[in-house]
DNA sequence: CGGCATACCTGCAAGC
DNA sequence: TGCTTGCAGGTATGCC
């Protein structure tokens, strides 16, 4: 599923819930997910208090009262949802119908009440892992992450540094989370198609010979920016499984110029392409051949 | 090292 | 209807 709009759409879903609660107990229906999960997983959350729910590019980061960081990733299909935990008993036989695909359930309870929150996911591509705190930045799946696209810390500067020489196209160089971190396939192809640039351009070419950004990668850099906000402001695209972590659906997925759009018209004013999809490391683009270039 | 293909797993839609 | 094929928002790994 998930890009960052999607995971950062079901942080705030989840922190309202999780954050000051009590993990009471945890529910762990299979050994594993994409990777096997933490040794003890349950008797190193249950007790714990969570101070804080953060992400890192398409990571959620849980950090609890005891130092340790439970890092989540959503892979292509994870979801969370908050249900209320309402308590066993003889008139609520009802509770329990547990939807395929639940492998984990966290019973907390806080300032928002007692609620379960469930980890979903059919094809089992995310994974969590424990972390201390205090190498949390070190860990080998935050040491490598690049730039945030949020704030201040995606700048056409930086990225020129990141990009010079380099003969990778375009869509190669902005799923690199190693320079970029958090867009994928959905975010790329419409930055790109904002920005008029062709997915297969060479991503060095947007540097000039002293290094420094061309003004397209200042285009670039807009474009990435205000879709990436844009998107955040829908609460993500609801495609097959995003939802947000009360159920309701995303809706950028009605404002896609590009994924998605093969043989549709190209939005650009004055433009009369037509979107097309290629297959770049083996992954859809959509682009307008027309005016991307 | 850079660039690319492949594997991981399940579900769904399209085509025959 | 039922089977096969291809495709899906991501990342790690291995090969050239």
């Amino acid at each position: 599923m998930p890009e960052l709009p999607e995971v950062e759409t079901v942080r705030r879903g989840l922190a309202p819930a999780m954050e000051g609660a009590r993990i009471d107990r945890l529910e762990q229906r299979r050994p594993d997910l994409r990777f096997p999960l933490p040794a003890r997983f349950g008797a190193r959350l249950e007790g714990r208090t969570i101070l804080s729910v953060k992400r890192r590019a398409k990571y959620l980061l849980i950090e609890l009262d005891d130092g340790a960081v439970l890092i989540s990733h959503l892979g292509m299909s994870g979801s969370f949802r908050v249900e209320e935990d309402a308590p066993l008993g003889r008139f609520h036989h009802a509770r329990g119908k547990q939807a395929r695909h639940d492998h984990i359930v966290f019973h907390v309870d806080g300032p928002a009440g007692a609620v379960r929150v469930v980890y979903n996911d059919p094809r089992r591509f995310g994974f969590m892992a424990l972390a201390a705190g205090r190498s949390l930045e070190t860990h080998p799946l935050m040491r490598d992450l690049g730039m945030e696209p949020t704030g201040n810390h995606l700048n056409a500067e930086a990225l020129a540094r990141r990009f010079a020489g380099k003969t990778a196209p375009l869509k190669a160089a902005l799923l690199d989370q190693r320079i970029i971190a958090g867009l994928g396939n959905i975010y790329v192809c419409e930055a790109l198609w904002r920005a008029r640039l062709s997915p297969r351009r060479r991503a060095g070419t947007l540097v000039n010979a002293r290094g420094a950004p061309v003004a397209r990668l200042e285009t670039l850099v807009h474009a990435v920016r205000q879709v990436i906000a844009a998107a955040i402001e829908a609460g993500g695209s609801s495609l097959r499984d995003h939802r947000q972590t009360n159920g309701a659906l995303g809706y950028f997925q009605h404002r896609f110029n590009a994924y998605d759009r093969e043989g549709q018209p190209c939005g650009h004013t004055g433009c009369s392409g037509t979107i097309k999809r290629i297959v770049q490391s083996g992954r859809s683009t959509f682009y307008c051949p027309a005016c991307q270039r």
